[in-house]
DNA sequence: ATGTAAACTACTATAATACTGGGAAATATA
DNA sequence: TATATTTCCCAGTATTATAGTAGTTTACAT
C-alpha cells in the first residue's frame, strides 16, 4: 500500500505551481531542481496533469507551466486520480458484474469503505489548503530561529 | 492504488477459516477450491498468516488450518498488515528524519491522513463482522428465491 | 507401512515503475 | 532572420514486485 513516486512527485510539483500561482510561469527545470526530481521524469508527469486539464503551458523562452485554475479550485482528488489512476482496491467495485464468490462480498464491503475513506480525505482538500499549510510551517520555522 | 492479490486472497481465506471456526480444520485445497485461488500460492499466503500468529495448523491426514483465536478477536488490520505490509504511503511517515523539502511537509500531512483513514476502517472491524455480513447476505439471497 | 497434508526452498514469467535519451516544434528576444 | 530556450513527443531500459509454478521433505492419523 505504497504511493507511487508518480503521485508523490506530481503532488509536490502541483504545490510548487500553486505557490507560484498568479506570478510567472514555472519551468520544468525549476520545479525539478526545487523538488529534487528527475527532469525528464517530471516532464512526463506534468504532461499527464496537463492533459487532464489541471495545468496550462507556454512554450518557448520564458515559457513554463502554471495552474489552469486557482489553487482553491483544484481538489487533491483530481491530482491524485490523474497520477495514480482510479482508486479501486478491488475490480468488482467498478465492474460489478456477477460475483461468483459469496464470501467475497463481505470483504468487498471493506474495500469499498477504504476506497471512500481515501476519497473523503482527497475531496476535502484543495491546493490552497496545502499552500496555507506551507506558509504556516514556514512561519513556525522562522519564529523558532 | 490497487490492492495486491495477496491481500485479497488472504482476506478471503481468513473469512473461510472464520466461517469454519470451531469445526474441523480446513485444508489448503478446500480453501483454494472454494475461493478459486492457486493452491500453491495460497499455501504461501497462509504461511505468512501463520507466522504472524493469526492461524494455526495441524499436519498430516485430517490436518489443515484454523484460526488461532475466535473471529471476534481478529482485527482486519492485523490480516491486512501481515499481507500488504505497513501502510506507509510515504517513507517519511515512518522514518521521519530530516525532510529536505519544505513543500513536502504539506503533502505529507495528506498522506498521513489517508493512512489513518485506512487504518480506522481496518481497526473497526473483526472477522466476526465479516462472518455476520456473510450470513446476512446469504439470508437475503434465500428470501429472494 | 501408507497415504495425506503441511512445510520448506527455489525458480520464473509478467507487468509496472521509474527512469534515460534524442530529436522536433514553438516562440521570445537580439 | 537567427538563436537560444523551453515545451512536446516518442522510444528504449533497468529494476522491482507480483503472482505464480515445481519439487522435495516432514509430520502424523489410520
Amino acid at each position: 500500500m505504497k504511493l507511487s513516486s508518480r503521485t508523490r512527485y506530481g503532488m509536490r510539483a502541483m504545490l510548487e505551481l500553486a505557490l507560484e500561482y498568479g506570478k510567472k510561469p514555472l519551468q520544468i527545470k525549476a520545479i525539478a531542481d526545487r523538488e529534487d526530481i528527475s527532469n525528464k521524469y517530471l516532464e512526463q508527469l506534468i504532461a499527464m496533469l496537463k492533459s487532464s486539464g489541471l495545468v496550462r503551458s507556454i512554450r518557448g523562452p520564458r515559457g513554463g507551466y502554471m495552474l489552469a485554475r486557482p489553487p482553491a479550485e483544484i481538489y487533491l482528488k483530481d491530482i491524485f486520480l490523474t497520477l495514480e489512476g482510479p482508486i479501486t482496491p478491488v475490480e468488482c467495485l467498478e465492474h460489478a458484474e456477477y460475483c461468483p464468490r459469496c464470501t467475497d462480498c463481505a470483504t468487498r464491503q471493506i474495500w469499498d469503505e477504504i476506497q471512500n475513506a481515501i476519497l473523503d480525505v482527497l475531496r476535502s482538500r484543495t491546493l490552497k489548503d496545502l499552500v496555507d499549510e506551507s506558509a504556516q510551517a514556514k512561519d513556525a520555522k522562522n519564529y523558532q530561529i
